[in-house]
RNA sequence: GUGAUUGUAGCUCAGUCGGUUAGAGCGUCAGAUUGUGGAUCUGAAGGUCGCGGGUUCGAAUCCCGUCUUUCACCCCA
């Protein structure tokens, strides 16, 4: 039998790790000096949970888990079939357990959540059938200051990471009142389609496919103009306030996004934007929006590397009315792929933890090393004892391929004397000292 | 789901018009060196040519199907 994996799935080996582990570390990081806190939720949740929040389209790349037992015969429905999913992201689950847990919950609440989530969709680039968000959101309080801190934590991780990134916000409530001054309230779908469409297709392609949907031609003109005066600028500017006037969430929504854009501080690595053009397709959200894209200009990868915004009521159809959340995903798997094209791990995640190995040059001395050993941990030091008495080229080897910085030598001679032989890999430099000496050797070399 | 595209050694790739025994580089392993990695030299292992069917005296090569890869649409992290 030939060993193959599911479409869209992926191994990772320890560099793989070593690189990831170093993306989650500053998320993180980011994330508990904010204040918040660690949950996790199973991998799978019933279908009533997942289904119906995100959208039509949503539902059809949820992963199904058949039921275990016998399944019924004949013909049958497939929630006769299944009543299991697993989890397509982390808000709606959260969701579920803030209502789970609302007893033992003080609000407002802030947890953040680093687990994997899968997709029933075609694989391309930096798309895959299961992936990790790493997700932080604020739970019960529709302080705009959520909103703020949102975009300083994104700051503050592309900056960590050093990527050049571009925040674009938007707000729900700016697109609601747009469709409401055009006069086609109920063609917000269809608006915000081709208005996050505009970017890639162009402004011509998109005002087809409005007429062909049959958008009446006066909300294009007024549409097309507005376009024309308001796209590129960064901030909502006058024309599109002006628009909105007189529309009570396009003024709601136009307040909210200049108080973001005026609280938060612009420095760092995520240069801060309005864009009417930015919609996000869930369609729990209803005020502010946000989403990153990369601006490096060696990356090619036109796919968004985070997420987010504001959902007033995820937790109303679990039956907890009235509960708003604000919240951030980053998508860690394309920040992976990211900074590896841009070779941004050269220098950084290092391959292994081990600071020194013992070579092993048969039974007796290597029970001295394995004493040795301990007391190396002991202080602290990640140590190995190489298991086989193998050639000593072949122990060097290893180390050499596995990036250990230094390598100890305990033989018959280094017994009697009371050393051991030191090299460091890097220089190729060796000498003998004491225990303690390497202890301290290996620790000097910690600090640099 | 729609339309393209890819598949030959662990990796990157050659392989002519269909022709007999499918190659290279890198990597791996071993030796040159019985206590010293990276450099060099020598040698070895490693292939159902994605899978199934068809055409043919003969298929890695041509045809069909299928899976997989990548890309666009759609949607998204």
């Amino acid at each position: 039998m030939k060993p193959t994996i599911p479409k869209g799935m992926r191994d990772f080996s320890p560099v793989d790790m070593t690189r990831r582990n170093f993306i989650l570390n500053a998320i993180c990081q980011v994330y508990r000096q904010h204040g918040y806190r660690q949950i996790e939720t199973p991998a799978m949740e019933n279908l009533s949970v997942l289904e119906g929040k995100y959208g039509a389209e949503g539902d059809t790349l949820l992963y199904r888990v058949l039921n275990s037992g016998k399944l019924p015969e004949g013909p049958a429905k497939i929630h006769d079939l299944s009543e299991k999913g697993l989890r397509y992201d982390l808000t709606v689950p959260f969701a579920r357990y803030v209502v789970m847990h609302r007893n033992e919950i003080t609000f407002p609440f802030k947890r953040y959540q680093v687990q994997p989530v899968w997709r029933a969709d075609r694989p391309q680039k930096g798309r895959y059938r299961e992936f990790y968000q790493c997700d932080a959101d604020v739970i019960g309080s529709d302080s705009l200051l959520n909103e703020v801190e949102m975009v300083q934590m994104i700051t503050e991780v592309f900056t960590a990471l050093d990527i050049r990134t571009e925040l674009r916000v938007n707000n729900r409530k700016v697109l609601a009142g747009l469709a409401e001054k055009l006069d086609i309230p109920d063609r917000f779908m269809e608006l915000t389609i081709g208005l996050d469409k505009l970017e890639k297709a162009g402004l011509e392609k998109v005002m087809d496919e409005w007429r062909s949907r049959g958008i009446p031609s006066e909300a294009l003109a007024k549409l097309e103009e507005l376009l024309a005066n308001s796209r590129p600028a960064g901030e909502p500017g006058g024309h599109l306030t002006e628009f909105l006037r007189g529309s009570e969430p396009g003024e709601k929504g136009i307040g909210e996004v200049q108080s973001v854009l005026d609280l938060s501080g612009r420095e760092g690595n995520a240069s801060l934007k309005f864009d009417l053009t930015l919609a996000r397709g869930l369609n729990y959200y209803t005020g502010m929006i946000f989403e990153v894209k990369c601006t490096e200009k060696d990356s090619q990868f036109g796919g968004s590397l985070l997420g987010g915004g504001r959902y007033d009521d995820l937790t109303g159809v679990f039956g907890l009315p009235g509960v708003s959340g604000v919240g951030i995903s980053f998508g860690v798997d394309r920040i992976h792929d990211v900074m590896t094209g841009l070779g941004k791990f050269d220098n950084r995640a290092p391959g292994t933890v081990t600071r020194v190995m013992f070579v092993n040059f048969g039974e007796a001395e290597a029970g001295q090393a394995l004493g040795m050993a301990d007391r190396m941990r002991l202080a602290g030091i990640a140590t190995e004892v190489y298991p086989d008495a193998a050639k000593v080229k072949k122990q060097m080897s290893y180390a050499d391929a596995n990036a250990i910085p230094f390598v100890a030598l305990l033989g018959s001679e280094e017994i009697k004397s009371g050393n051991v032989k030191v090299k460091d890999m890097r220089s190729g430099e060796q000498e003998d000292m004491t225990v303690q000496a390497l202890i301290e050797k290996i620790r000097k070399d910690g600090e640099t």
